[in-house]
DNA sequence: AATAAAAGTGAGTAATCACTCACTTTTATT
DNA sequence: AATAAAAGTGAGTGATTACTCACTTTTATT
């Protein structure tokens, strides 16, 4: 089985997909992430995925039904559920300083990111134009993601291990830090020698140091 | 002269452009950056510039001419000399700590992205699909910034102002600050409201902390 | 005012687009 | 084994696509 189908698996679990449906899939994300969702074609996904192409629309009515149906399950069934468990046992049993905190988090969404950078791509190609995707990207991944954010920073804060600051402000900065080292590593410049845990290290203490309670 | 000519005009300063040409990129820049590249027909452009389709590629042999036309002299005109000569103002008479050129660096990008928005969108769409922007960004925007950069940085760090660190990844960090506030305060999130100053303050200090020389 | 060059036009074109549908093949149910 | 339902097919559809070209209008040059 190839990377891309055990990656389908996790994706579709429940859902029980014949061959070519799952080929469709393939193709789909393929060509979608590559060339874009506008400037790809179903015959073109019909023959990389060598189906016939009303084979396609037997499944989906539309492609745009082609393409949420690819991207919505990453995003209901994956990222939201991974981020409010993941977060939740911080607040459960909290780390007992945000350093250990934040090392975790950034392993935790390098690890998903690095799974589903063809999807991701062509979440954050087609945001800006699929009203329905923004929807169920702000309702299902910002919100949940900013609201948990936003608890353990308050709960840092509040012990006294960060600077005062709008809570709101502080998440931009430290969410800015993580993404920009995220992006930069498997976005901007994947093919550069990167020492993983090093530039994480690095990334931890400048969030820490421009956060931190000054004495 | 509404404020996308008084742009257009910037961008195309020495060109004589007659009125329909000008109204042609005008309508290209807005649904381009609207609708994305792939997904607006030269038809549409056509109407909402208000002439024949024949027009445009009178002047344009294809669309992707039109594409890279627009794009194009943003980056070579306007960014590429702009942040070589904002950056050569502080290599001349250098600002005497870090704190100040980072003011005055979130300030000059600030104004650029609010002049260039839809420009810019279309710039951060597109770069994924077409080579011939990407090599173009890469040259005219990525490597001359990032060279000043790291010249400003190493500068700091001699005078003992900064952390010990690889310059590329003091560069990275700061720069994800930056953007990351940019990019939350004018694409993702324009409509709430922003205490620029406020803001751009707090960002400063992040990032003076952040990267600040442990005693 | 005459002439040339440039700008502008819009009907026309072949290719491609997303999508349909009558039909065949495969799978599931009894 | 018979029947029904689901999956798969591919030729065909009208609409739209980027682009052309013979022609008209405007502008610049003498």
């Amino acid at each position: 089985m190839s990377e891309d189908e055990v990656l389908l698996q996790q994706l579709f679990e429940e859902e029980k997909l014949t061959d070519k449906q799952k080929k469709i899939i393939i193709a789909a994300i393929e060509s979608f992430s590559e060339k874009g969702y506008a400037a790809t074609s179903t015959n073109e996904i019909a023959k990389k995925a060598g189906v016939a192409e009303g084979t396609i629309f037997r499944h989906y009515k539309t492609k745009k039904e082609l393409l949420v149906s690819i991207v919505a399950p990453l995003m209901t069934k994956l990222i939201g559920p991974f981020i409010v468990n993941d977060f939740h046992k911080v607040l459960d049993r909290p780390y007992e300083n945000v350093e250990d905190f934040l090392r975790a988090a950034i392993k935790n969404r390098s690890d998903i990111i690095k799974k589903m950078l063809p999807v991701i791509k062509i979440v954050i190609q087609e945001i800006p134009f699929q009203p329905e995707l923004r929807e169920q990207f702000i309702e299902q991944v910002a919100r949940k993601t900013f609201d948990r954010i936003l608890q353990v920073i308050k709960g840092y804060q509040d012990k006294g291990q960060l600077i005062e600051m709008p809570t709101l402000s502080a998440a931009r900065l430290a969410i800015s830090s993580i993404f920009g080292f995220l992006i930069s590593r498997y976005i901007l410049f994947p093919e550069s020698e990167w020492d993983d845990e090093l530039e994480t290290e690095r990334t931890v203490q400048f969030i820490l140091h421009g956060l931190a309670k000054k004495d």
